[in-house]
DNA sequence: CACTGCAAAAATGTATGACAAATCTCCCGG
DNA sequence: CCGGGAGATTTGTCATACATTTTTGCAGTG
């Protein structure tokens, strides 16, 4: 009837609250297809029982989902997957689950895609409306990539350059952006970085950015950017070439 | 001490959950500025005073403002305004309570940007790539356009055209910015739509785009949309200029 | 036979009270 | 002066009961 012990097995969260866990795991399960939209979720009785947690936990979990347009929760219905088009990609945990579910190499795709539009034009824009501040911000992430030790510090530099450039281009709606950029760089971090002796050939072309934009030139900072964009493409696409190469001699030997 | 009966005096929301009528308030208050980032909110005991209602539907609004960036739960500390870079400014709520809060012209004037920055690259995409069925539900739009008898009709037509663009792009990173457009045409609506009686003049400009995504053109689908909106460009600049005139001699009075 | 309307059922929504856990604050002792 | 522990405060979780909503089906009626 009830069971003994709690019996859950979140993949792999051990701290945080226990709503957030259940939360992580059905999202991470819709992402995933496993439940699809139009699809009924368990009804609220049943996941307690499943992750062995009360009522309050899950409705709390039910609410998240339902916040990020994940699910829409109806009295006698139950909860219902919504349509894709009404989830919200853009979210933060959302981006995660559809980066953990979706295929690497099309995810990647898709995200240099947006930066390729968003970013040319958002350093546009920082070059002619960035303020003292907001340049001292970039240029310190640049003195941060320039003097990193490691491919983590570069790393990180990295993600505060790019986010820098978004909040000087003076639009809040491109600020939100930052976290998608923060996932695609450390999205390829986990892959590109490893065999990748030679970081730091792309500081030049951050170089050439800081310069277009400290200038006041609009165009050659899209260029500068679209340069980068570029490089980074170029070493996606060789990864992919990589990837699909080896993924037919070793399946299931990369998860040691 | 304690008020006498429930006193809860929701801005206009009638319907919809307790939980969900708490958390657009309490949203709707932290974008207009009442609760700035670092600021603490009342907790949850007073919360439900505030509110009449119980600490369950106060506890699940916050997990939706939780959901959407716009807070952070601690034991203890209370829940805390998080910073304005860390709020999901392209949800749906958000935008909502941004445009709600935040001065109208400058707010479209936002807007306009990036769908200046987004849209003819993902009209472009979707001369490309699109389907056949992506490109019937962009021509049924336009129909839908041609068809309206008045206007709106012809505004809902104009936010499918505009999604359905979108959709057609074939990137599912591009599709979350429908509700965007969906909320600026919206918004542009409310204003623009009434003493201008002629609308229609820009069919012509969407049928353009229609005609080079047809013929998969990808530059000519890019210049088209750039027409268009600097169309619209010129609508909201007018506007601007007639609405900062007026707002010295009537402030209240263009409510009527 | 079809149609209307009412009633039961099933799910979420809300309320309440109790306790657990986290963590800040302050005080006390070394 | 510093460190550690006790207490207090606030959120986190649980359990239970009841309200509300909406589908479904049955019954009664034309």
């Amino acid at each position: 009837m009830k069971q003994i012990r709690p019996a859950v097995r979140i993949a792999a969260v051990r701290k945080s609250s226990l709503h957030h866990q259940v939360a992580q795991d059905i999202g991470a399960r819709i992402l995933k297809g496993e439940f699809a939209p139009g699809d009924l979720l368990p009804n609220e009785a049943e996941s307690c029982r499943a992750y062995g947690v009360s009522r309050t936990a899950v409705r709390e979990a039910m609410k998240m989902l339902t916040a990020k347009g994940l699910i829409l929760s109806r009295p006698k219905i139950g909860s219902r997957v919504q349509p894709r088009d009404s989830w919200n990609l853009l979210d933060r945990d959302v981006l995660v689950w559809y980066c953990a579910a979706a295929e690497r190499s099309h995810f990647l795709a898709s995200m240099h895609q947006v930066r390729g539009i968003l970013e040319p034009e958002a350093a546009a824009l920082a070059a002619v409306n960035h303020t003292p501040e907001q340049l001292r911000a970039i240029e310190g992430a640049l003195v941060g990539m320039r003097d990193a030790a490691d491919l983590v510090q570069w790393n990180n530099a990295d993600v505060k350059f790019h986010l820098a450039i978004l909040w000087a281009a003076g639009n809040e709606l491109l600020v939100p952006f930052g976290f998608l950029i923060e996932s695609a760089l450390g999205t390829m971090f986990d892959f590109t970085g490893r065999h990748n002796q030679d970081w730091r050939k792309a500081y030049p072309l951050h170089e050439a950015i800081v310069v277009a934009i400290r200038k006041r030139r609009a165009e050659a900072a899209r260029k500068a950017v679209r340069a980068l964009l570029a490089d980074t493409g170029n070493v996606l696409a060789q990864w992919a070439r990589e990837s699909s190469r080896g993924k037919r001699q070793a399946r299931s030997k990369a998860r040691r």
